[in-house]
DNA sequence: GCCGTTTTCGGCCCGACTGTTTTCAGTCG
């Protein structure tokens, strides 16, 4: 897959065609065909091979002949070309917030400054406030900036982000005069990675909600603040993520939350769509010539452009409107649909709860059935067992089934996939399970063509039932393996063998993105935790909002089925 | 650079906040 490859280049031919100051509409159109790709469920190199790269929205000849080049050629000579015009650092300095293509050029070209570092000491010297447009208070601002770069780009992980968001609405709502009140943004379209936090509320005083927000604890640094939108740094899990807050009133509730939600290319063809009708759309409601006619709820927004209600977890510009338009939306499966989980780890390996406990709390969960799985023999660094002590350990679950009248554990394990593709029990022990996961935890840098085989041949052991965290990525610390997808998703689909959303915040494997993929590939998928601490299992609700994100039904999903049918397919 | 039940040319989503300006450009989302 190289969609974000291009998807870089792309977005770094915008900025540099910013800071020339060519036309801003050229320059949008980079940028989207960049969030286009990134978005692409299809790995684009197929595409080019079929091509079919024009039938991406977005992608027209120029961008297709671009992608074709970089997909045959490994470069795109536009690209290149542009680049040797910019001494390196010139486009670091895009990253310092506050400082925009126009003040890059600026500095460039009147100051000579290229990097960052100099652009620090120019700001120190008060070497800035010469140029037009610049003053103290922007060098001061500048400087401030520049630390924060430094403490990391912000990246976070999905449940942490909602951990904090929670937090801060408790804040508001003990704290300040608020109405209705919600985060919105890629939080509640439930992306794995969020980049920030979207707070939207009503209230009849702006003024102290505002006051409430830039003043509670944690914040460490007021990027902006007005009647109706404040921006914060807040620290958090020893690093900072921003805050935004808006507020509406009660009346502008619907299209505030919707404008706020987005995505920024979802709420692009809403909004296009309601200019074709001579309308107006922005966070404030829905107009006719100046007129409000609606806005107070996000349903209200939808029907005005003739839609039905779009689920957040599918607003991503990938179809979902002429879905809506069609009244040929999916019901999304729901956190109530779940009745069990398979991918749970005990203390007999690396988990910190014992099993017990772990079944009490899916039965807590008003799940019907949990499957526990601990690790094998060979991942010794999770103190996998050996297929004699984790047979040994049937007796404990026919007790535990015994003594619990209407709910039901699964003996399983999640056996290591080793590196030829066979699997690290024998089949005669497998066997002997009610449900085998397999999952690769060691050589993961094999070439894509001996990983493709090496989890194929898996997926075709009769005994394998589902495959766990498919790519192994883990965000942040560790690339997905090489692995072409489409023929996994092939042979899952035609083995019987679910593919697994593995819930686990860093993993999160697949994404959205990818199930989708499998879905359509006809592959049934299993929405687990991976849980290693009875708390863990409320991470079900994250990889219920991935499977929502792939546009999956309750029936697609392993786990929202009944018991006997879950048996069935299992056997 | 893309795109088309008003269009193959002439449009392209819409608004808030800040700082430096005397009415607005730049930045951000």
């Amino acid at each position: 897959m190289r969609n974000q490859e291009i998807a870089d280049r792309f977005n770094e031919i915008a900025d540099m065609l910013d800071i020339l100051g060519e036309d801003a509409f050229r320059i949008i159109s980079y940028r989207r065909a960049a969030r286009q790709l990134e978005a692409l469920t299809e790995d684009v190199e197929d595409l080019v091979r079929k091509g079919r790269v024009a039938s991406i929205p977005g992608i027209g000849q120029a961008l297709g002949e671009k992608i074709t080049e970089y997909v045959t050629t490994g470069k795109i000579r536009y690209h290149e070309e542009l680049k040797a015009r910019f001494p390196p650092g010139v486009l670091d300095m895009l990253r310092v917030r506050g400082i925009g293509p126009k003040k890059v050029k600026q500095l460039w070209q009147e100051l000579g400054i290229t990097d960052i570092e100099t652009l620090r000491k120019a700001a120190q010297t008060h070497r800035l406030s010469k140029l037009k447009g610049f003053g103290e208070k922007t060098e001061e601002k500048i400087l401030r900036s520049i630390e924060l770069v430094k403490e990391g780009e912000s990246l976070f992980l999905l449940a942490p982000a909602h951990a904090i968001a929670e937090v801060v609405l408790a804040h508001l709502r003990k704290s300040a005069p608020v109405g209705q009140l919600a985060a919105g943004g890629s939080l509640r379209r439930m992306k794995e990675i969020v980049h920030d936090i979207d707070i939207l509320a009503t209230s009849k005083n702006p003024g102290a909600v505002a006051e409430a927000f830039t003043t509670m604890p944690g914040v460490r640094e007021v990027l902006a603040s007005g009647e109706s939108k404040s921006v914060v740094l807040l620290a958090a899990d020893e690093r900072l993520i921003q805050v935004d807050l808006r507020i509406v009133e009660p009346g502008s509730w619907g299209a505030a939350l919707q404008y706020d939600t987005g995505s920024k290319d979802h709420n692009i063809h809403l909004r296009t769509m309601a200019q074709k009708r001579g309308l107006t759309l922005n966070e404030y409601g829905i107009f006719r010539d100046e007129k409000k006619i609606a806005g107070e709820t996000e349903e209200s927004v939808y029907q005005s452009l003739g839609l039905h209600w779009i689920p957040p977890e599918m607003r991503e510009d990938q179809g979902e409107i002429e879905l809506a338009a069609g009244g040929e939306l999916p019901r999304l499966v729901e956190d109530k649909n779940i009745r069990g989980e398979f991918h749970v780890h005990t203390n007999a390996t690396d988990g910190v709860d014992p099993v017990e406990a772990m079944v009490d709390r899916a039965q807590e969960l008003g799940y019907a059935y949990v499957g526990i799985s601990d690790h094998s023999v060979s991942s010794t660094v999770a103190f996998g067992l050996s297929a004699e002590q984790a047979l040994a350990r049937r007796d404990v679950f026919r007790v535990m089934n015994r003594e619990r009248k209407g709910f039901s554990v699964l003996f399983g394990t999640e056996c290591d996939i080793l590196d030829g593709g066979e699997m690290d029990y024998p089949d005669e022990v497998l066997k002997e399970f009610d449900f085998v996961i397999g999952a690769v935890h060691s050589r993961f840098t094999l070439p894509i063509k001996e990983m493709t085989a090496r989890i194929v041949a898996a997926i075709r052991n009769p005994y394998v039932n589902i495959l766990a965290h498919p790519t192994t990525r883990k965000i942040g610390q560790r690339d997905p393996i090489q692995v072409d997808l489409d023929d996994v998703y092939a042979a899952c689909a035609s083995t019987g063998t679910a593919i697994e959303i593995d819930a686990y915040p860093d993993r999160m494997d697949l994404n959205g993105t990818q199930a989708r993929a499998a879905h359509n590939a006809g592959c049934v998928i299993a929405v687990d935790t991976d849980s290693h601490a009875k708390g863990q299992l409320a991470w079900m609700h994250f990889g219920v909002g991935t499977a929502r994100r792939a546009w999956l039904t309750a029936p697609d999903v392993l786990n929202a089925w009944p018991l006997e049918k879950v048996r069935d397919f299992l056997h």
